[in-house]
DNA sequence: TATAAAACCTCTAGTAGCTAGAGGTTCAAG
DNA sequence: CTTGAACCTCTAGCTACTAGAGGTTTTATA
């Protein structure tokens, strides 16, 4: 069982080191046992946590989300479909904001190009948004 | 030239009274001047100036672009296409969000598809998400 | 073994864009 | 003149980190 120093932790995951240690405070990581002289020693089992945080994140699960895949991990009297059911819904929320964001990209593209009119640039951007916009807004 | 209270100019524009309050400490939107007894009166300049910033919140234009808008507006000293650039550039990166969130999408597709791979739920989310991601991450 | 540099520690504060609440004052209607 | 709604300021909280100050430990080299 290899043994890591905070920041041996971080090169293996390319995390930075504030960001373990924030880890930790905000319990989705295990503490670290500690050297003689204070400082933090990890093991794999922090590694493979650290990596499952890691990926959650880059796949856009907050915090919270995270928080509840984990207490699935560790606690047996859990449905499988439990995990399925934050993924799904994870899943749908980006789907969403996907179309959010065209929608809004499709309002902004107007924008710009009432710029553009006559070849020559006549800049209405400033005065189109001085408007109340038309449609929804993102969250 | 109507006159608003705070309360009135919410109602008007749909933002939230702290909101302006905020947008006043921020310098988004000109303080606004006094009752004697120190409440804030709007009249139609600053309720122009926040639909054009609700307008470029709503799309997502974030507080700083909003800043450099204000300022084209308000200088005579620039070229049109100064606008134009920001709301260019805005839109770009509106763009290449969306394709981040689709890659994201697409990789959270799988890991919840090997959750059911023979009808039955066998899921394997949580072992899946152990590993290191494969793509890139969101900013 | 002594020393110096790299790595580590805790604590506080800052980032964006608001939002909520406490505790007190002003306004407008009756 | 009273009462209740609307307003005021100030502070703290939200998410998910990041940066820096000021001090200690570890590690590598002489």
């Amino acid at each position: 069982m290899a043994i890591y120093s905070i920041g041996q932790l971080a090169k293996e995951t390319t995390c930075k080191i504030p960001t373990i240690r924030y880890y930790e405070e905000i319990d989705i990581l295990p503490p670290a046992t500690r050297s003689e002289g204070n400082q933090r020693r990890y093991n794999d089992s922090h590694l493979e946590r650290l990596h499952f945080v890691l990926h959650c994140r880059s796949l856009g699960f907050s915090i919270e989300e995270i928080r509840q895949l984990i207490h699935l991990q560790t606690c047996d009297d859990h449905l499988p479909s439990e995990a399925y059911g934050i993924a799904q819904k994870h899943l749908l929320d980006i789907l969403h904001k996907i179309e959010q964001l065209k929608l809004l990209a499709s309002e902004l593209q107007e924008v710009v190009n009432c710029c553009s009119i006559g070849g020559e640039h006549q800049c209405q951007i400033l005065n189109v948004l001085k408007k109340p916009p038309v449609g929804n807004n993102l969250n």
